[in-house]
DNA sequence: CTGAAAGCGCTAACAA
DNA sequence: TTGTTAGCGCTTTCAG
């Protein structure tokens, strides 16, 4: 093609606003470029950070991302499964490792590469890149007991899988140390916010419930309790301890910091959008593979009373 | 078709994992159910909450919502547009109203609803639903000269559009009152956070430069800066006051309680979608219309000094 | 290198 | 109601 047409055909696609049809481009051919991602909520500081870096990983290798998020519902994640196998999308990420019946068929047969988010599963789809949920509640819980409390409350707004793992590691902790656990959940499921764990803590307050120390599922409900505490004039660290999960960016910078367990959210999307980019490279459905990408405590002023 | 053959259809249909290709039906039907949308950021709560509110309206009408993010870069929500209408989205809601001149001959040309949110255009596409963010800022800083103040700093990470607009506002309020302006911002662009505010609010005191009051663009930058005081042994309200911008979910609960500008977006993204729809079912592109949703002024603690 | 034509997997229109 | 068929706008292959 002579280079004047070449810039003749550009000026008429500028001037009609011409944009090819993908449709049309992916029905041709059987290629999508696409991966689907899966997340239970947009609402939540985690799993923005955990698409950041799928995005950043994708979106430079070529790939367009259709991100769904199935709103904690199994069945709205079944339907999110069947929503992006009709895009054809060619892998898929998934935070997770609870689905229904079908949704697990679905994705096995559908032989693309599925990588399950967030937690360990006893038996992967296929990838498998997560840490022990459980286990940090342990180590959350043992923290606390270690600094001496015995009354020892755990706080959420809502038990997800993720949130009732953590809860099965801090009843796990408390009974290997032979104390009464006790809970401060919210009446109904709600997400966790600053708000809510200042309304958790004032509603137990005002029922004379209040423990030695709290191990809060979230750093926002943290940041919240530890408010609705200033205002009750209780002191932390010094007449409750406080710790929540997450490390989220503002918990070092608090006062009192806030003592956490920092989880790689960032670290697993990039590695699952990277495993998913070597299995496309690699034209195959991967074996299946687990990575477990840890936590680490974090004790900071809100448990150093 | 017999029940019995419909139920052996279903039947092959679960066991074969068959789903069908929307390419093909988008690329036959023309039609494609998708609504476009585009947002600079997936790291902040503001657009967190205008995505779901949208994803609310638009699912339950059958849509499936594509959610594209153009990093703040103008270049980036050209490719972002583009590829969405090679998607053959049927509508585009778009946060913003500066875009490249590329940009804006796309969306006029390729005659479909489009929405421009989160401020107010004088020349808009189509639909426009928003709010004037300069006469918040301006709001803001006046309330600040209305407690008597004459040294009010400006606090921001960066100066996209929005935050450059509250920036105008601010001066222009400090003009109209013969004080001069004083700002801190970050040697480099940063997002929004507790972090950052804290950070900033660390370099100016460092600087020997803490004014009497403080207009930041953001709670979270506003909550960083009042925790930032708080270890230096400032108090907020009686040294210095601070005030933030959106109303996030934790102001009205940290202690002090944080003044800021309520703005809204959980109902910006309903109307849009609201109005995305009505455009849809009536089967043309609408007439160009503006939705001004207003701010209100939220004077709490952090102001009271 | 350029051009022509088949066909991707559906929908919609029409015929039976 | 049911069955048949053209064709959506591209990619790919194959012939020229």
């Amino acid at each position: 093609m002579s280079e004047g047409l070449r810039l003749r055909v550009h000026a008429a696609v500028n001037e009609l606003g011409y944009v090819p049809n993908v449709a049309a481009s992916r029905l041709a051919s059987s290629r999508t470029h696409t991966i689907g991602v899966i997340v239970p909520t947009l609402y939540n500081v985690i799993f923005a950070e955990y698409l950041f870096a799928l995005h950043e990983v994708l979106i430079d290798a070529g790939f367009q991302v259709l991100v769904v998020n199935s709103r904690y519902s199994e069945i709205e994640e079944e339907n999110a499964i069947k929503a992006l196998l009709g895009q054809r999308v060619e892998a898929i990420i998934i935070a997770g490792i609870h689905h229904t019946a079908l949704s697990r068929q679905l994705l096995t047969q559908a032989n693309l590469p599925v990588v399950e988010t967030f937690e360990l599963s006893d038996d992967p789809i296929n990838l498998n890149i997560g840490m022990s949920q459980e286990h940090a509640g342990y180590v959350a819980t043992r923290h606390l007991i270690e600094r001496g409390f015995r009354r020892i409350a755990f706080l959420t707004g809502n038990l997800d899988h993720r949130a009732q793992s953590r809860f099965d590691g801090y009843h796990k902790a408390m009974r290997d140390a032979d104390l009464p656990s006790a809970e401060i959940i919210a009446p109904k499921p709600r997400h966790s916010s600053v708000a809510l764990g200042s309304e958790l803590f004032a509603m137990a307050h005002e029922c004379g419930n209040v423990p030695e120390a709290i191990f809060c599922t979230d750093d926002s409900l943290a940041l919240g309790a530890m408010q609705e505490c200033r205002k009750r004039g209780i002191r932390v660290p010094d007449d409750i301890s406080i710790i929540g999960f997450h490390d989220l960016e503002f918990a070092a910078c608090v006062s009192p910091s806030l003592s956490s367990i920092a989880t790689r959210r960032y670290e697993t999307g990039k590695l699952a959008a990277e495993k998913v980019l070597a299995a496309l490279e690699a034209g195959a459905k991967p074996d299946m593979e687990q990575t477990d990408l840890g936590f680490a405590l974090l004790p900071r002023e809100s448990t150093s009373g």
